[in-house]
DNA sequence: CAAACGTGGCC
DNA sequence: TGGCCAAGTTT
C-alpha cells in the first residue's frame, strides 16, 4: 500500500518551493537561522531578513560576538524580538559548549534558548540526514484534516496524538518529508479553503470523505483582545537628533530602540484607557506633566510643541493606540539633582535612529516626519 | 497550562 | 475594515 509520505514526497518533487534560500543548503546555521526566523512567520516575509542577516553574520561564531544592538537591528521589523536575543545566546552557547557545531540530538539541540521540540526536529533531520518528526502549523492541519481529528487543536492531548502521527508517518528521509509537508500545507491543504480539488490525498482524506474539510481543523477560543492607549515623546535637540532609550529584554519589543512612552497619568499602568487620553490630549495639563516626566525620568528640560492624531498598532494580544508628542529640548543641561540610573536614553541623528533596532510603529513615525 | 510575544497579508 | 492566520517557544 502507498503511503501518504510517498504520495506528498513525489507530489513535492514535482510542485515543492525548491527555490526557497534555506533549501539550497545542509549548514546547521543557515537551517537554524531559517527555522527560527520562520517561527509564527510567512516566507515572503523572512526572505529578504534572512539574505541580510546571513551577510551580515555569516556564521555561530560571528552571531556569538556581534553585538545586540546589531542583531536586533537586522531583526527589526519581523516581529517577536525575544528569537533575536535568543538566537544570539543560542549562538553563544554553541561556540561555548558545543565546540562551535550544532548538537546532533534532540535533548542537546532543545536545550538552545528558542529551539524547541519541532525546531531541533527540522534542523536534525535536514542537517545531519537524521528521521526526525516535525509538527508546526502547516503539519499539524495537514494531519488534522487527512485523519479528520475533530478534538481542540490546542489541547495538550491532541498535540501529543498529532506528534505520534507525525513520527509514525515521517520516512527516512525527513529531510525531504519535512519540506513536502510544509510546501503542502502552504500550498495545497492551505487554512481556509483548501484546494480538495487538486489534492494528492483526496482519496486517503478522512476529513474529504466526511466533507469537513473547510470545517477542519476546530476553531479555537479567540482571546479578547483590548485596546491600550498612550503617547510616544517625539524628543528634539537643537540640532534635530532624537531621544531613544533601550527598552528592556523582557516584555515587548524587549531590547528594541523606542520612542519614550509617556504616561501622563504618573501610575504604573503603562497606558491610559481612550477617554483619558482624549481628554489629557485636549487639556492643557499635557504640556506640564510632559515636562514634569521628562525631568525626573531622564533629566531633560523640554518644551511641547505638538500632538499628532491617533495612530494604530495591532499587535497579537492587545491593539495599541497612540498619539506623538513634539518636544523639543529647551536646555542642554542636565537637570540638577538628577540620579545618573534614571538617565536611560541616547540621542541618535535620524539616520543612526533608522539604522538600530526599532519597532515598526517607532520606525514608521521617524521615517514620516523628516 | 494559559498567556505573552510582532507583524503583514488576506478576504 | 476587522478578524483570522502564519515554518513556536518561553514562562
Amino acid at each position: 500500500m502507498i503511503q501518504i509520505a510517498d504520495i506528498l514526497l513525489a507530489w513535492y518533487d514535482k510542485n515543492g518551493r525548491h527555490d526557497l534560500p534555506w533549501r539550497q543548503t545542509r549548514d546547521s546555521y543557515r537551517l537554524w537561522l531559517a527555522e527560527i526566523m520562520l517561527q509564527q512567520t510567512q516566507v515572503e516575509s523572512v526572505k529578504p531578513y534572512y539574505q541580510r542577516f546571513l551577510n551580515a553574520l555569516p556564521n555561530w561564531e560571528a552571531l556569538a560576538a556581534a553585538p545586540q544592538d546589531q542583531v536586533l537591528a537586522l531583526w527589526s521589523g519581523l516581529g517577536y524580538y525575544a528569537r533575536a536575543r535568543n538566537a544570539q545566546r543560542a549562538a553563544q552557547k554553541i561556540v561555548a559548549d558545543f565546540a562551535g557545531e550544532f548538537p546532533n540530538t534532540p535533548e542537546s539541540a532543545e536545550s538552545l534558548p528558542g529551539v524547541g521540540r519541532s525546531t531541533a526536529a527540522a534542523v536534525l533531520a535536514s542537517a545531519f540526514a537524521q528521521q526526525r518528526a516535525i509538527l508546526d502549523a502547516n503539519a499539524r492541519r495537514v494531519l488534522i484534516r487527512t485523519q479528520a481529528i475533530r478534538s481542540d487543536p490546542k489541547a495538550s492531548k491532541t498535540l501529543q496524538h498529532l506528534w505520534k502521527l507525525a513520527e509514525v508517518q515521517t520516512p527516512a528521509d525527513a529531510h525531504t518529508y519535512n519540506q513536502a509537508i510544509q510546501d503542502f500545507g502552504a500550498m495545497i491543504c492551505v487554512p481556509r479553503h483548501p484546494h480538495c480539488d487538486a489534492c494528492p490525498l483526496q482519496r486517503r482524506c478522512l476529513a474529504y470523505a466526511g466533507g469537513l474539510s473547510e470545517q477542519l481543523p476546530l476553531p479555537t477560543r479567540k482571546p479578547e483582545k483590548p485596546d491600550r492607549c498612550g503617547f510616544f515623546l517625539q524628543l528634539e535637540d537643537r540640532s534635530g537628533r532624537i531621544f531613544l532609550e533601550k527598552r528592556p529584554d523582557s516584555g515587548v519589543w524587549g531590547g528594541l530602540w523606542c520612542l519614550p512612552q509617556f504616561n501622563p497619568a504618573g501610575s504604573s499602568l503603562p497606558f491610559l484607557c481612550d477617554d483619558q487620553q482624549k481628554a489629557l490630549a485636549d487639556g492643557f495639563l499635557l504640556r506640564e506633566r510632559v515636562r514634569q516626566f521628562c525631568a525626573l525620568r531622564h533629566g531633560l528640560v523640554v518644551e511641547v510643541k505638538a500632538l499628532t492624531r491617533l495612530q494604530k498598532h495591532v499587535f497579537t494580544h492587545f491593539q495599541l493606540h497612540f498619539r506623538c508628542i513634539l518636544a523639543t529640548l529647551q536646555d542642554d543641561q542636565i537637570a540638577p539633582g538628577v540620579a545618573d540610573q534614571i538617565l536611560t536614553g541616547r540621542w541618535f541623528t535620524r539616520e543612526n535612529a533608522l539604522a538600530e533596532g526599532l519597532p515598526t510603529p517607532v520606525r514608521k513615525i521617524l521615517s514620516q516626519t523628516s
